[in-house]
DNA sequence: AGGGCATATTTTGCATTCATTTTTTCCCAT
DNA sequence: ATGGGAAAAAATGAATGCAAAATATGCCCT
């Protein structure tokens, strides 16, 4: 699980210049440690589909691609399987987490469940400069669906959930949220591509909705249309993978 | 970037479901590996606030605690950081992260977000069998406030809390939750401890009303009520921690 | 006596090494 | 051939070693 590491307000005999290392799933800032890059690189790594699902991290292999040894290699990993994309084997190793379907539902009602509160919280607090900001993504994305530009739309997307879990000022909620955000971005994203039509309109109308809510600062209302869009995504990948066996898993998921 | 694709040799069949070794504060299932063992160890150590807010986790000491050498332990400093239970500074080691008041606030909310989330989820498949439980629990926690044991009120609370978050059947939500409450616990501690009366039996009569809610199955209401709980939750242990110092301090929770 | 600076000690970060365990290979018996 | 199993090879888990950075110590000077 990932959670954060931002330095806090310190004892006034600690000097200042501390920078924490053990960055989770945030922005590309200069890594000083080795274990911080090499976290970095290989979570990226892994996201981006480069280990078949299920699939074994091949540890050797990794050092002589990102050109350390073993040691900040094996620390990463282990963070890595505490954020839950990987899963360590005693005696036998690391594997990329394969996600069936069960544990698509859970992460997206988790999501779901986060975002529903980003929003209540980003309500009390958001600024109208914060709102058009948003209202600026939400037009450039609505662009995007005119013209059937999937993958900036779902970037765009992406930014806007983003944006709100961001004006919720919540420092945890955030980290939280963009780690598991993270594990199922791939998953997200074909299940984007599939879509049909008819659900992509769908979306574009929540989103509108969700817009309007947020607007009124309608903390409950805005709430609940997340959390309902959020289902829907969640119907929409779960259909998707029920159709590809494709990467992202195999079976193996009994009821 | 790295476009390379590592080719393993993946067996035919991926049998075997081991046992993945790094649980993040789950419950005490044996661990295997020498890893899993520190970090369950170590986590414990900083949760039970055995090392000061705030100071060095002095790495060599604690090797010689768990009689072990510093690689697994840094294995699992790197974690807890992960975790967010302590913060890595640069080649300068680790520290017990203090929670400031914001911290505090943003905790609460994020575990009443993730609690009203299993609340609604909890309402679509609890059996009444686990509503039984959750009902006896109840009233063993009453008993508890009535002798005024303080003590035991906690831990039967704390355990109806994590029933109703395993009955929402989502194991994602589980281990976050369980992660985040590992992190407060100190201060839930505390805070309770220092409750006014009044407040305890504000508290009381919440329960009550999650329970009613919960044996209707009103899954919406239900969501509402633990929110607002964890939202006076809050209040009171961010006052409490006002009222104590900035910061928490070496208050030895025994039990 | 106190502050500043150079040196010694400790600590950290990472690489390397070593002991097991697992996986593969290859030989033999059926 | 084919399946079983012993031996070889490779991978894993953990300890140790080593260079660099940080902290502590002590010396010198005012």
């Amino acid at each position: 699980m990932i959670l954060q590491t931002i330095v806090t307000p310190m004892k006034s005999t600690i000097p200042e210049s501390g920078v924490p290392i053990a960055q989770i799933a945030d922005n590309g800032t200069p890594e000083l440690s080795l274990h911080g890059e090499i976290l970095s690189r290989l979570r990226d790594y892994v996201v981006e589909g480069n280990i078949p699902d299920g699939a074994r991290v091949p540890e050797r292999q990794l050092c002589e691609l990102f050109g350390v040894s073993r040691t900040p290699l094996r620390e990463a990993l282990k963070v890595l399987a505490a954020e839950g994309l990987i899963e360590l084997l005693p005696n036998r190793g690391a594997r990329v987490r394969e996600l069936g379907k069960r544990d698509l539902e859970e992460l997206f009602d988790v999501i779901g469940g986060l975002e529903s509160l980003a929003g209540r919280l980003a309500c009390e607090t958001i600024t109208d400069e914060e709102i058009a900001e948003i209202e600026r993504l939400h037009y450039e994305m609505y662009g995007y669906y005119l013209h059937r530009d999937m993958h900036n739309y779902f970037q765009v997307n992406q930014r806007i959930h983003e944006r709100i879990v961001a004006a919720s000022r919540n420092e945890t909620l955030r980290t939280i949220y963009a780690n598991l955000a993270g594990r199922i971005r791939r998953v997200r994203y074909s299940a984007n591509f599939a879509r049909k039509r008819q659900r992509w309109a769908e979306a574009m109308r929540e989103h509108e909705a969700i817009l309007d809510a947020l607007r009124r600062r309608a903390g409950s209302e805005l709430s609940d249309t997340l959390f309902q869009h959020l289902r829907n995504k969640r119907t929409a990948a779960v259909e998707h993978l029920g159709r590809t066996s494709e990467g992202l898993t195999t079976e193996s998921v009994d009821g």
